[in-house]
Parts: structure tokens; sequence; C-alpha cells
DNA sequence: GGAATAGTTGAGTAAAATACTCAGTTATTA
DNA sequence: TAATAACTGAGTATTTTACTCAACTATTCC
């Protein structure tokens, strides 16, 4: 199992996504200088994020992006997965066949951590992260660098 | 943050000394076999397991590892820990300076992540495993296939 | 005392994954 | 038609993983 910065901007990007979608689409140019991820890696993540129906595009200019379905619908670990991080935890990703095509000594509980993780990151959506104190706080930041662009979190119901 | 060959090679050879220190230290070689994990790795990952405490060398001819404290203290978190990898999932290590010194947008919810898996590997003893009856299945499939060493699992405590 | 055993250490390394970059194309709008 | 921004695929530097190898030290048994 690993969840390194490929899942976490997954993640990132999405609720960026989640926090400014009341104004129209939103560039990944934004998104890119918002949370300073590279642009064209942006542009991988969000091939994989809209092919697993996350994320609807609008090309041109004024395009970009925008949620395919409410942010109240959108697990963080669906968004995980998307971007193709495995969150499981088991060496033989799950089938049990671990050591010689047989089970290993230690498959099990690697199976209920697997469990653990995937069911804490399933209970969160995003709409759950759009409303929480903490993260309004550093959008409200974000947002005060880029005054071309100033659109108050709150602004999303 | 991630869980990956090493700490689950940490756990499958401390599981295996747990269950096989009925008869003296266990050497690594045994481990090697029974688990099917090269030697060399081994012994690398236990230069860091006595470092942190958790075995006891003993030297020479039908020499081995034992555990350092009862099967019942050792912790599954402690053990990952040993062999430094990080149950962190955050991208700051929990410093709090994500993002060009300032916290991140997503800081919070890996916080959250973090503590989740810890508390749950945290609670799950090396005891813990050798009592479970799935585990003990395996372990005396793999002692069948070593006669000269066939010490029954249920041998231990 | 000498041989065998088994832990101890450090350096090195092949393979894989990560985290990108770059160049070019296509669709849309002003 | 020019600008914008999504789309795509190929390539690549860096890092990490998962080891190997060689040498050394301590202990036990004969």
């Amino acid at each position: 199992m690993r969840l390194t910065t490929k899942g976490r901007y997954a993640v990132t990007a999405m609720l960026d996504l989640a926090l400014h979608c009341g104004a129209g689409p939103v560039s990944l140019a934004d998104i890119s200088e918002r949370q300073g991820i590279s642009l064209s890696y942006l542009e991988q993540l969000f091939s994989k994020l809209r092919r697993e129906a996350l994320v609807q595009s609008v090309r041109g200019p004024g395009g970009g992006y925008r949620l395919a379905v409410e942010a109240s619908s959108v697990s963080i670990a669906h968004v995980v997965d998307a971007v193709s991080e495995s969150l499981d935890a088991t060496k033989c990703q799950g089938k049990g066949d671990c050591q010689d095509g047989e089970i290993c000594i230690t498959h099990h509980l690697w199976q209920d951590l697997s469990r653990q993780i995937h069911d804490f990151l399933d209970g969160i959506t995003l709409a759950d992260l759009v409303s929480r104190r903490d993260i309004q706080n550093v959008c409200e930041r974000q947002n005060s660098r880029h005054f071309e662009q100033q659109i108050a979190c709150s602004d999303i119901s």
C-alpha cells in the first residue's frame, strides 16, 4: 500500500475544485498556482479523474474542469483510487497467493488494515472537507495571494 | 505514507519469531526458509529491530534471535516503525509546513488518517496474532514443509 | 585450539516506481 | 484567426526498494 504525492495531489486538486466551483469551470493553471502542483502533472492526474467520471472538462478560453457529480457524492477513497494508488496493504492485492501460491502468515492482518483505511476514507466526502473550518481558513489564505481570482471559499454551498 | 515489503517483512519475521520461540533462539536462516525472505535482507531488518530493542541476539552455533520483550508487549505499529517505514500520511511528516512553509489544504485529512492507521496497528500485538486460529493454520502448514524443525505452533503460550 | 555456526556491518547495485517535463494536437471562444 | 486550455504520449531524472556481497566478530563444540 502506498499513499504518496500522487494520491495526495489528486485529493488536493479535487478539493480545490470543490472549493472554487462557484464561478464556472476551474482551470488547471489556477489549481497549479494555488496548490503548488506542476501543471503537466495535473494534466496527467485529471486525465485519470475524467476517465473515472469524477470531473467534466470544458475546453477553450474560460474553460477548465468542474465536478461531474456533487461534492457530497465523491468520497476520498474514490479519488485516491481513480489515480490508481492502491489502498490495499496486502502483498498479493487481496488475492491470497502471497507465498508460493498460498496465503502468507500476515495476510489477514494486512487485509484488516486495508479495510480499516478504506472504510475511513470512504466515509469522508469532498463536501465534508469543504465544510471544515480549518480547511476554509487555508483556502482563504491561498485565495488572498491571488487577487485576480479572489472568490471567497464560503461562496460554495 | 507507505507500507511496502520492508514493513511487511519485518512484521512477518517478528511473528515467525513469536510463533517459534518455544525452543530457544530462532536463526535468520530458518525464518528465511519458512517465510521466503532473503537472508541478507533479514540481516538488515534485524539490525534495526535490535537497535530498537525489540529482539535480542545470540551468537554462535545454536544461536539466533529471540524477542527482547513479551509478545503481548510488542505492537505491530512498533515493528513497522522500527524498520523506519513511516506510518505518517502527510507530506510534511506532521510538521505542518507542507506548502511553502505553511499548512496545505489537505493536511488535517492526512493527519486524521495517520492517527487512524497508527491507532489500529498499535492496538494489535504479536501475542494477538499468535492466538489467531487462521495464523496458526498457516504456521502449521509452513512447519510441515520443514520436518527437521517441526515445532508445533501451538507450543507457544 | 580450530572449525563451524551465526550474528554484525557497510558498501554497492539492479530494478522499479515516482514525479515529473516536453512537444505536439484538438476543441472552443472572442 | 488568434488565443486559450484541455488532451495525449513519450521520455527522463531522481528516489526508493529490495536486495547482494564481502568481510568481520562472537560463541560453541569437538
